[in-house]
DNA sequence: ATGAATTTGTTAGTTTTTTAACCCATAAAA
DNA sequence: TTTTATGGGTTAAAAAACTAACAAATTCAT
């Protein structure tokens, strides 16, 4: 029964993960998958895995299992990866260089078709074999080339200006790497995803130190 | 009454989030801050803020609020910022020359000292200031130079062998930047933070279907 | 073909997380 | 100095997330 109501977001981010689970499993040939041995492999609760499907359909078997390549599949589509995404990328330091060059993302349907900076000395450079535009020319590209994602990859001085720019152009989804939190501004507007990496950092940090203090009160 | 027990991930993973606001109010001068106003601002409830800030103690005063300050200082000194680390990068990409160069993280106390790579070619390059080694000399590095922290920008087949190195040196937290579940591997030997950009991705696709659905319901 | 062993979908129970409510200390005002 | 309003700490209630349990469906071995 296809999503009755809405899934909360928890799930949903564990999706990825499924997903890149059994893109190994296909990988190593393996046809089918119990929900108790991915458990093992994946150290979460099989009756997670169970409950998480089947926000979305039922697609085991009893007594079988899962279908890797068809639950590969399914979720692939749910994910939306299915659909393919024109995506550029506003800041072209170093990493929007980085991401204009990450693997993965083009083997999943997110075609790179613009980059832009507001340095007159980077425009018309290339990077990964795209001209890099001069930020003022954002609304006429996209006009031209609907875009439905934007990466941020910007001081966050420039963020918010950009961002109302790219709403109200038609982008549909932006790729926040700046450390400003772009949901909280353009509530509902837009459909935002966030990486702080700062914040994940600070978060490794507390992680060493608490390892530390629990291996002191061991001793 | 200072931490008790044991303080769920999901507190802390929030605390990077009220750091990055404090430090906004103190460039803007904003020396007191209540929980429902700053609740305001960052779009939660007051009561979630009291709660977390409570784990650690009391840093507030009834009838005034937080200082802004302090209260800063406090979650820095949570977070263990005030430690200082020593980091180095395992692989000099695109994405680890960008990570090399990011700028939150110096300021932070995290000291960048060392960049390692396969690659012949790079080797004796440098990047932000620092040469390329030799991921053969990572252990006479470490020797000579204590590591706190490691970065792993490298692609995913080598992580595996490179993180148990590195465990093995004595490094006490791994970034990893990868698509391997390093924690799952590595249980309970070191700390991990995990940063799946492709994850990450892959859930902004999922909310711009899932905002395109809800659009197309309420016509 | 039959029975034992799997294994899912699903429901019920438990734990964790979030939100609300309230008491009392402190600050600001009168 | 007294009064009033503010607002944190804390406890209690509500909501969300997770885990366990089990009937029903299927596979696999005999």
């Amino acid at each position: 029964m296809p999503q009755d109501k809405k899934v909360s977001l928890v799930v949903i981010r564990r999706l990825p993960r499924y997903y890149r689970y059994l893109s190994d499993l296909l990988s190593q040939d393996i046809r089918r998958i119990s929900s108790k041995e991915l458990s093992e492999r994946m150290n979460v609760t099989a009756s997670q895995i169970r409950q998480d499907l089947n926000c979305f359909g039922g697609f085991g078997q009893q007594g079988y299992g899962y279908n890797v390549e068809y639950l590969h599949e399914e979720i692939s589509k749910i994910l939306g990866l299915d659909q393919g995404y024109n995506t550029i990328i506003i800041g072209c330091g170093h990493l929007g260089h980085a991401l204009a060059n990450h693997p993965g993302f083009k083997r999943r349907g997110f075609r790179m078709i613009g980059m832009f900076d507001i340095s007159e000395e980077k425009v018309g450079k290339q990077i990964a074999g795209i001209e890099i535009m001069h930020t003022s020319s954002l609304e006429s590209f996209i006009e031209k080339n609907p875009v439905d994602i934007a990466i941020l990859a910007l001081p966050k001085e420039g963020v918010l200006d950009i961002s109302q720019r790219l709403i109200a152009s038609g982008v549909k989804g932006l790729w926040n790497f700046s450390s400003v939190d772009l949901e909280v501004i353009e509530k509902g507007r837009v459909a935002v995803e966030n990486v702080h990496l700062s914040d994940s950092l600070m978060t490794l940090a507390y992680k060493i130190q608490e390892r530390e203090t629990y291996k002191n009160q061991s001793e």
